[in-house]
DNA sequence: GTCTATATGAAGATAGAC
DNA sequence: GTCTATCTTCATATAGAC
């Protein structure tokens, strides 16, 4: 299958940061899903990481590169995860094992994946970066097939919506990670009309 | 159907605010939905509402007051649907009424039903107040009936999680109100297997 | 009920020593 | 690479005049 949405493809790199950083990127990750990102500040950064503010600046010039840093590396997964899909040798195939892969990380990182999907100023960031819109995209293209349909579309943002909205919803927090990801694939698969294999 | 977790219920009391508060209620919400919570100041709420800083200071004590006013406001809907719902005669019944409402609300007030279910600052705020508590409590008994199992959970928070995130998705901004809310009751049905009608 | 003016603190960001 | 110290701007919030 043919990759990205136009000839040349728009990759991440999270293997481009240093140990420091990475630190850093961890510690920005959780705060920014426990109070948002335009509720956490720098120095609740430098300090969850255990350093000064002026540390953190020196290892990323502004707030934004933080931000980008952390959904890079966060998003590593996933674009591991279309390289393969897209290596499939039917759509079909590629869309299931596409969704499995999807459930699985927005299970296992629940509260991140969450974080990150709907907070205002990273949804803005992003969507200003080509390397995530390709990136979304790609997504996008294996879940739908290549007939977009309203039907199809519809369903696609809501498992997306789902994927990264129910799995920190309260009703489920008290779920392990294999059962709500049993459970959301038995609906994935509902939603979709595919075979429970 | 009973009502409520306990025996008195704690009703929101979106009918308590004045015109002037009304105003500033209706900015913020609007400014919460474009930047988040933690990314409005009460700068900006008092400029959207054409006065100054000091005025609004003396309508709300608090920015955390105006913020719970505008979930009130926002939630006085959700309230009388389920007051409805609740007086259904079956289950069955207070449940399909209870979902058509639901979506109605999700899908015509897209933008800030998103807004005001995933802020961190408003969950963490909202889940300080019994009302707001009770509320949600009440709806998912409706939705979830009352044998609550881990699948019936996971379908709930799945539904819940699709009306408040589906419906900002890009891939749906630019369907239209009716199209979305159709789609989103088939797509609701398939999940609860309820019959098409 | 709204204004100007202000207090106090914390935000993002930088300079320069070690 | 990390620190202390500082700059500027903006945050929440208040005092007191009109």
């Amino acid at each position: 299958m043919s990759r990205g949405s136009g000839t040349t493809q728009l990759r991440l790199r999270a293997d481009r940061y240093s140990a420091v950083q990475l630190r850093i990127v961890r510690a920005a990750l959780e705060l920014f899903a426990l109070h948002g990102v335009s509720g956490t500040s720098l120095q609740m950064i430098a300090d969850a990481t255990g350093v000064t503010k002026a540390a953190v600046y020196h290892q990323f010039k502004t707030k934004e590169e933080i931000m980008l840093a952390v959904a890079e590396v966060e998003l590593a997964r996933l674009e591991t995860a279309l390289d393969s899909a897209e290596d499939a040798t039917s759509d079909a195939h590629a869309r299931a094992l596409l969704l499995e892969e999807v459930i699985g990380l927005a299970v296992e990182r629940r509260r991140w994946v969450h974080a990150l999907q709907n907070d205002p100023s990273m949804i803005r960031l992003l969507s200003e970066h080509e390397p995530f819109l390709d990136l979304m995209n790609r997504l996008y293209s294996v879940l739908n097939g290549e007939d977009a349909t309203t039907e199809t579309r519809v369903r696609t943002a809501i498992l997306s919506a789902a994927f990264g909205g129910a799995v920190v919803h309260p009703l489920v927090v008290d779920l392990d990670d294999e059962t709500l990801k049993a459970e959301l694939t038995r609906t994935a698969r509902r939603i979709f009309d595919l075979p429970d294999e």
